[in-house]
RNA sequence: GGGCACUUAGCUCAGUUGGUUCAGAGCGUCUCGUUUACACCGAGAAGGUCGGGGGUUCGAGCCCCUCAGUGCCCACCA
């Protein structure tokens, strides 16, 4: 066979070919059986990794399998604004221009973030068309689409009216780089080697690793039960500080631990989320020490304006020459910082908006329970209960530019919530929502919702979601919850975490270790059909996978020699056809009758992988038998009486080709073509092999 | 600190209810073979006491207990 031809081309053409004649568009007025596969919107950030590859390999396998099986399927794509991670990536693009937020102002900024956000979009879309996805471009979705928007001020005024949300100050995690509250499941923890430093206060020493919220402390706080302090609790002591004498109340609550540094611990609840929840337990008053810059405030006296690292170092000194620091130790500790940016995030009082979600994800917990959703690997269902039973508050503000704007408008004393402008002078709220707030709505905001729409009414819940595990609370948790909240359904019936793709150390793929591997290597060397096959194998389930650009090259090579052996078969039925062959299909001889009960439980057993979302068994199931039992055995015998079982190879050849389709839509696709008699008939459109 | 996974051939991984087909695949290694579908191939071979130990059973990678190692998630101790 001619081995260098233009296996992009072909993938391209094939692609045109189904996208022109619409096989890929849902039909809301079919009365076939239905079946839904909503795609996790990727950000917009730029690169599609090895993560989304496998993602919609095995979205689009399904999507073709259930459409070959006669439902009317509707495979729905999106693309998600992704506020932080955008603003990140458009801050570094503007920063090479020279240009800033400052420099340019919200309006400016705006106009321009759309149209970066049009040009991420036309690199990502081209690689999702070169995986062979076969969405439904015509019903494609972007979070800051009109019908989301609607969506969003929709579910903004029912939280509103039923009084679930407020706005208020309270401590949030704060990222001084990207200048915006975040979540806590937004925070990561690095381990750093730092010091624990012993401060005396009056008669008491305490140990802190944050010196320089000092000038933050409201009181003192030792554990009830602890002998050693029972005099002073409930009694002021008196301390040196950096500014003098000071009178300090020492108090007792049970979060200190007494066996951790001295039992005695510093309270700064400006600064620390349990010194927080003690502050609020024993109205202390609140001191902020740190601004939204990450720098100290004018309670710090001459350290003010230094950012927290300088300032610890800065005041060491002193402490030590005024007798306060009287002994340091190594520590080793978690340090948070900002999952995106990766930089020390800072608990802070900041005023955000909050959501109360317990009712909310009480009900989802119960809707779990009731087993609608079957979860693979299994065990996600008990996690995300318990993540849910213990939910808090959702701060649903950003302090962003990028998304969708908080609908509350005020003018003087006045507030209105509104998705307009209520009239002549009034001024919207400057944050926006959460990127979650609206992706939580996802699942039906994307079919009309709140409207009543048929594409709601038919695909709604989804047959079908696929995620990676580490976006399981922010997203799919969420999403349980809020279609319970409004819709009162679950959102979809199964929900399939798939493993992660690690490099051989088990490091997760990232940017700043450099170790991620483009799927458009692997697509351009092998193809997208063995790139595809090469995934599926490590699609087990909640099962990581760890890979090199070696091993997922020796997949990606073993399974083009699989798509070579294909192409053989192919060429040995179809073009050396001899003259006079047999027209009649029928397995008396004993090969034929092998070969076909060997096909017959090929079928069973793809079918039946695939209805199990196995689809690693599914593909080798199948490799098995095109390379071992057709090509190796049966081929080989009919050498012998080649015009005789003729029927019997087109036979068995077509059936593999609809087999493998799902998993190798481009090379199936062409095979079939070249059939004599199905040209220019689809094998998209052709009906799944069953056995009698 | 709490929870959850994982540990099977040199490497990366399968092994769905315990039972001739479970001891496998791909790559790698070795031997042989250019027989017209295919060397991006074929025939064959070596290689694992399925992490250690204990238990249940007529029978266990597969169930239970325990130990060790690895990884992940959650919480967070100032």
């Amino acid at each position: 066979m001619d081995k260098s031809y233009d296996r992009k081309k072909v993938e391209e053409k094939w692609y045109s070919f189904w996208d022109e004649q619409g096989y890929f568009k849902a039909d809301p007025n079919s009365d076939k059986p239905k079946y839904s596969l909503l795609i996790p919107p990727p950000n917009l950030t730029g690169e599609l990794h090895l993560g989304h590859a496998m993602q919609h390999s095995i979205l689009d396998a399904l999507a073709r399998y259930k459409r070959m099986s006669g439902h009317d399927v509707l495979l729905l794509p999106g693309v998600d604004h992704a506020g932080i991670q955008f603003e990140a990536a458009f801050e570094k693009k503007l920063s090479k221009e020279g240009l800033s937020k400052q420099k340019l102002g919200r309006e400016e900024w705006l106009k321009k973030a759309w149209g970066f956000k049009e040009e991420v979009y036309t690199s990502v879309s081209k690689t999702w068309r070169f995986l062979g996805l076969s969405a439904d471009w015509s019903r494609e979705v972007f979070t800051l689409d009109e019908g989301p928007r609607k969506a969003v001020f929709e579910e903004f005024k029912t939280y509103f009216d039923k009084d679930l949300i407020y706005k208020g100050p309270y401590i949030v995690v704060w990222c001084p780089k990207d200048q915006t509250a975040i979540e806590d499941v937004e925070v990561e923890y690095e381990e750093r080697a730092e010091k624990l430093y012993y401060l005396k206060y009056g008669p008491l020493t305490l140990a802190t690793a944050r010196p320089e919220t000092k000038f933050g402390d409201t009181a003192v706080a030792v554990h009830p039960d602890d002998k050693r302090f029972q005099e002073y609790v409930g009694k002021e002591i008196e301390i040196e500080t950096l500014s003098g004498k000071k009178k300090m109340q020492v108090i007792a609550d049970t979060a200190v631990d007494p066996k951790f540094g001295t039992g005695v611990i510093k309270v700064t609840p400006g600064h620390d989320f349990t010194d927080y929840e003690i502050g609020q337990r024993h109205n202390l008053p609140i001191i902020q020490v740190i601004d939204k810059t990450g720098r100290l405030t004018e309670v710090a006296g001459k350290y003010a304006g230094m950012k927290v690292a300088e300032a610890r170092e800065a005041m060491l000194p002193e402490l030590r020459e005024k007798g306060i620091l009287v002994k340091e130790e190594d520590y080793t500790h978690n340090v948070a910082v900002c999952e995106r940016c990766k930089s020390v995030v800072e608990p802070i009082i900041s005023e955000e908006w909050f959501v109360k979600v317990r009712e909310m994800a009480k009900e989802a917990v119960q809707l779990i329970k009731e087993d609608e959703i079957t979860f693979l690997p299994k065990n996600y269902e008990k996690i995300l209960v318990e993540w849910l039973e213990n939910i808090h508050d959702w701060c649903i503000s950003r302090s962003l530019w990028w998304g969708h704007r908080i609908p509350v408008w005020y003018k003087d004393k006045e507030m209105k919530v509104s998705q307009d402008s209520p009239g002549e002078g009034w001024v919207q709220d400057e944050q926006v929502l959460d990127t979650w707030f609206s992706s939580g709505l996802w699942p039906f905001s994307t079919l009309g919702w709140p409207e009543k729409s048929t594409e709601l009414e038919k695909y709604f819940p989804w047959d079908f979601e696929i995620s990676a595990p580490e976006i399981k609370y922010l997203w799919i948790a969420r999403m349980v919850m809020l279609s319970k909240y409004f819709t009162d359904q679950v959102p979809f019936k199964t929900m399939f975490f798939h493993g992660m793709l690690r490099d051989l150390e088990g490091r997760k793929f990232s940017k700043s270790l450099g170790n991620g591997i483009d799927p458009n290597y692997l697509i351009e060397n092998w193809g997208v059909d063995a790139t595809r096959m090469a995934l599926y194998s490590y699609s087990v389930p909640g099962r990581d996978g760890r890979v090199s650009k070696q091993i997922l090259d020796e997949r990606g090579k073993n399974f083009r020699n699989f798509e070579t052996k294909l192409r053989n078969i192919a060429h040995y039925v179809i073009e050396l056809k001899p003259e006079g062959s047999n027209e009649k299909l029928d397995f008396k001889n004993e090969d034929d009758a092998w070969i076909k009960k060997e096909l017959e439980t090929t079928i069973n057993n793809v079918s039946a992988n695939i209805d199990s979302l196995n689809l690693h068994l599914a593909t080798e199931e199948i490799y098995n038998f095109v390379w071992h039992k057709l090509a190796d055995v049966y081929l080989e015998k009919t050498k012998e009486r080649r015009a005789e079982a003729q029927p019997i190879l087109e036979y068995v050849l077509e059936s593999s080709l609809k087999l493998l389709h799902p998993f190798m839509p481009f090379v199936t696709e062409e095979l079939w073509q070249s059939l004599p008699n199905k040209k220019g008939e689809s094998i998209t459109i052709s009906l799944w092999p069953k056995n009698p």
